[in-house]
DNA sequence: CCCAGATAGATGCATTTGCATGTATCACTG
DNA sequence: CAGTGATACATGCAAATGCATCTATCTGGG
């Protein structure tokens, strides 16, 4: 039982994420442009570093979608495209039969390796000269402290 | 001439970007999930937002094109339905005759407010309880910056 | 003044996306 | 263990998107 949130409140709240939304708008409008993604679109990239970055290098459907701005259906036929590619394959999950797991192939992570490459060159030119270290540490545990409230539930 | 960047600085600077954008993703998912946008497509909303918020009510295409991450074509047609719908309207550009200047018919601004209002609430719902005011402000003061600096040049 | 190049925006067309729905598996209840 | 609802993913189809290209206007020499 919470009270009235203030108008205040609820202004600094708004022009916090309208801030951030903005900023990520600007910086991927630079970074899609990059030489980087001629190889593929950045969406399809997201998938592949998901994917590499996971510990047992396999995960679920839902649980990728979970990190891309996708709905299902397009993750779904998305990932159709990166398997006909021969950059990922599926699997059948062991513990559910309605499952998907989907792993990278050596193809896969040959061609996530070289666009991260050079996609992470592309950031740091972008954000280091934007912000001082510390502040980047800063901006980290914000965002990562705002992502975990907001997927907690 | 600056040096090489160094392993750590450009991880660093990753490590930012890919916590910012992750974050984004997670509260976009939230949002565009919401009834407000029952009524519009989070996109098309957004421009009506830019709009409104602009001083002189009139903005050029290329203007808006730049706050939001849509091809030139895909918001020359995102207009071509607004102005369907009656919710902008196309102007020509005083000083530049190849310019369009959309401006926000009666309709378009009310429709706005009506979402704007929801909208608002369901950000502050978001964000109110993830981060402490002081955070708040400080996570403002980044990512404006960081947009500043990229959009910069 | 004219012409070459640049810029603003519109349009044809193939690809991608999302909504609604379909199918298969799971989980719970009685 | 049959039955009901929920969940995971796939698919038909209409709509949205991006790329390449087109038209029109602007800009800067000569």
């Amino acid at each position: 039982m919470s009270g009235q949130p203030s108008s205040s409140t609820v202004r600094l709240a708004a022009e916090t994420w309208e801030a951030l939304f903005r900023s990520q708008v600007a910086v991927m409008r630079r970074l899609q442009s990059a030489p980087a993604f001629k190889k593929m679109p950045a969406k399809e990239y997201d998938v592949l570093f998901t994917l590499s970055r996971c510990p047992s290098g396999k995960l679920r459907l839902n649980e990728i979608n979970d990190k891309v701005l996708l709905s299902q259906s397009s993750l779904s036929r998305l990932m159709d495209r990166l398997e006909k590619r021969g950059l990922v394959a599926r699997g059948v999950a062991p513990d559910d039969g309605r499952g998907v797991l989907l792993e990278l192939t050596e193809a896969g992570l040959e061609l996530q390796k070289t666009i991260g490459r050079e996609h992470v060159r592309d950031i740091a030119e972008l954000v280091a000269p934007a912000l001082t270290p510390a502040e980047q540490r800063e901006l980290l545990r914000l965002t990562e402290k705002l992502r975990a409230s907001v997927s907690g539930h």
